[in-house]
DNA sequence: CTCTCCTGATTATACGTATAAGCAGTTGAT
DNA sequence: ATCAACTGCTTATACGTATAATCAGGAGAG
């Protein structure tokens, strides 16, 4: 059936001679090009023949011909992020790939600057989306010159040299301090981290907190029983505690009912991410976190504009942001 | 400095010409071809040269030349996964990124047989790592006289089209069990989530359970507390649970406690995945996992040595397995 | 001295695609 | 009838790399 040499993926000139037609033709017709001028008759010739072989372009010949890849690189250092940046990145990839787009993951964590621009530039991605405090200005303007259409960044607050993903986890830690202060607590704290990776996020949503509460306390902590329990016999506890995140809080949490203190009654705990556990709990768990519904699909659109150059690239402009939610349960 | 043209990214010739040597000696040079006869001394200024002006080979022109791209393609449907397949990934990654290769994860989960391998060759990778159940004889063939070196097949038990990642759901299921019946459980049974996506997985593992007891009960559960409530009050309860995962142990744990029975006491329950928050729970819930330290880095290399011809490729064969591992704590 | 063999390079080519440039044949205006 | 403009294609080319084929020059053998 398949009329292609030695049984290797049908090319752009097999699928012309099945149609007769030649190379050229068959690539306008399957890039829609504008300024192509083909008949209908043939159009349908060469879609059908191309169907018919099972014709899929070779993408390494595409981007070398036009210089850029259908990649949308993302060289995050994954082992770091947790469960929401999971979460958003599955849903990312579902949009770049509706999108005819690429979504490539690189764990790569130790390059920075220009040395950084230079490997991701092997796959000449048309995006690149990475951590905003990775990039300085000469690798933004290696990037561009070099054909990258998008570089966004993925930040905690806006970008001066590039369009950003804001995770607002200020915004996140004032949510949660807020439904503290309105249900009565009185002396704040907020955990934060001692891990290495997400501390950083720690201190934004300490930050958030001291937004609402200037006083708020800052209790650093180690994911173990040990020092949970150390800081709950230490005494001198808020009555209203940001726990960083829903694991934290039940790590807390266990430690406070193990001294025999009683939850919201004499410590109020929120978490973060809304994790299917927060219902299982007794209480169950108060939480915040970010809204993934609609951030991706935003993301994935902007970037898709400025790549088709429909849409400028502002540095300092957000590209999408994500919205904090609160959850209301019975630990606060 | 640089002296490349119009400030693109340089190429094997701007290298040449940085070095005065011919595009082909810079080839040979860098990419270590045993072939090539090229003195130390040229070497070394070819070496310089490329350092210099930040040289890094274009992807897309080496895959088009070799007909293969360093891509490990992975297309599996990332959101009917969990934390497991979401762990080995990452460990994946790391591991392929080391060895030159990049890993692609697509979500996309329509696709399978034929025209799923002709989608996948779009990017003319070295490796394809897929779930077996999608794969087909014409499929695999396909892929392999289209330069795919390595077809790895995920799957439940060994595959024969292709050599295989075994995650054997059974052995774990079978180490729950056997640990239930050693502390002394006399009625089993397991929960098979109402899943789409899991669903399998749970099957996998009951089967495990009833090798141990061949009368183990299958319980039918969604992921919700109303159902769980249900379940506990229709009483005829078994007094050995193994929950499918800890998640899904939590759930049952609160159900139970919230009717008044006791964990171990009444009823033991063992989880799967050994997640931080099981040391965090009252009781400790005792949990098995897979053990995922040394799986992905077999997996890399075998797949590499594949690739690179030096390993056959066995049909039937397991290239890595997944070992079941069991944690005791207090819930049985 | 001539011929062969080896060393260390160079030149030439192909991979599959997108697109600029060109070219027959037809149409419409003059 | 002539020429310009348009239509619907084709031909030719470049992207950057890997590698086969070739080649200059020197060494060693006869």
């Amino acid at each position: 059936m398949n009329t292609t040499r030695g049984d290797r993926p049908p090319t752009s000139v097999d699928v012309a001679r099945a149609a007769g037609v030649s190379q050229a033709t068959v690539s306008y017709v399957l890039t829609d090009n504008p300024h192509a001028r083909v008949s209908e008759e043939t159009r349908r010739r060469v879609r059908d023949a191309a169907a018919r072989l099972g014709y899929v372009p070779d993408a390494a010949a595409r981007a070398l011909r036009t210089g850029r890849s259908d990649i949308v690189l993302m060289p995050l250092s994954r082992a770091r992020t947790g469960r929401l940046a999971q979460q958003v990145s599955e849903e990312l990839e579902e949009e770049f790939r509706t999108r005819g787009y690429t979504l490539v993951q690189y764990g790569e964590r130790t390059l920075k600057g220009v040395a950084a621009a230079r490997s991701w530039l092997a796959l000449r991605p048309s995006a690149v989306l990475v951590e905003a405090a990775r990039l300085t200005r000469p690798a933004v303007d290696l990037l561009h010159a070099s054909g990258v259409r998008a570089v966004v960044g993925l930040s905690d607050q806006p970008s001066p040299l590039v369009p950003a993903m804001v995770f607002d986890h200020r915004a996140l830690g004032a949510v949660a301090a807020r439904h503290l202060v309105a249900r009565g607590s009185r002396r704040l704290a907020a955990v934060v981290p001692r891990e290495e990776g997400i501390d950083a996020m720690g201190r934004a949503r300490l930050a958030g907190v001291r937004e609402v509460v200037p006083g708020a306390a800052r209790i650093d902590l180690a994911f173990s029983e040990e020092e949970a329990g150390r800081l709950v016999r230490a005494g001198d506890l808020p009555d209203g505690v940001f726990a960083y995140n829903d694991e934290y809080a039940m790590l807390l949490i266990s430690a406070l009912r193990d001294a025999g203190l009683r939850v919201p009654a004499d410590v109020a705990v929120v978490g973060a991410d809304d994790l299917p556990i927060c219902t299982l709990m007794r209480p169950r768990l108060t939480s915040v976190h970010f809204d993934v519904t609609a951030s991706p699909a935003d993301l994935a659109g902007e970037i898709d504009g400025i790549v088709r150059g429909v849409r400028p690239s502002v540095p300092g402009e957000v590209v999408a942001r994500f919205e904090p939610r609160l959850v209301v349960r019975s630990s606060a």
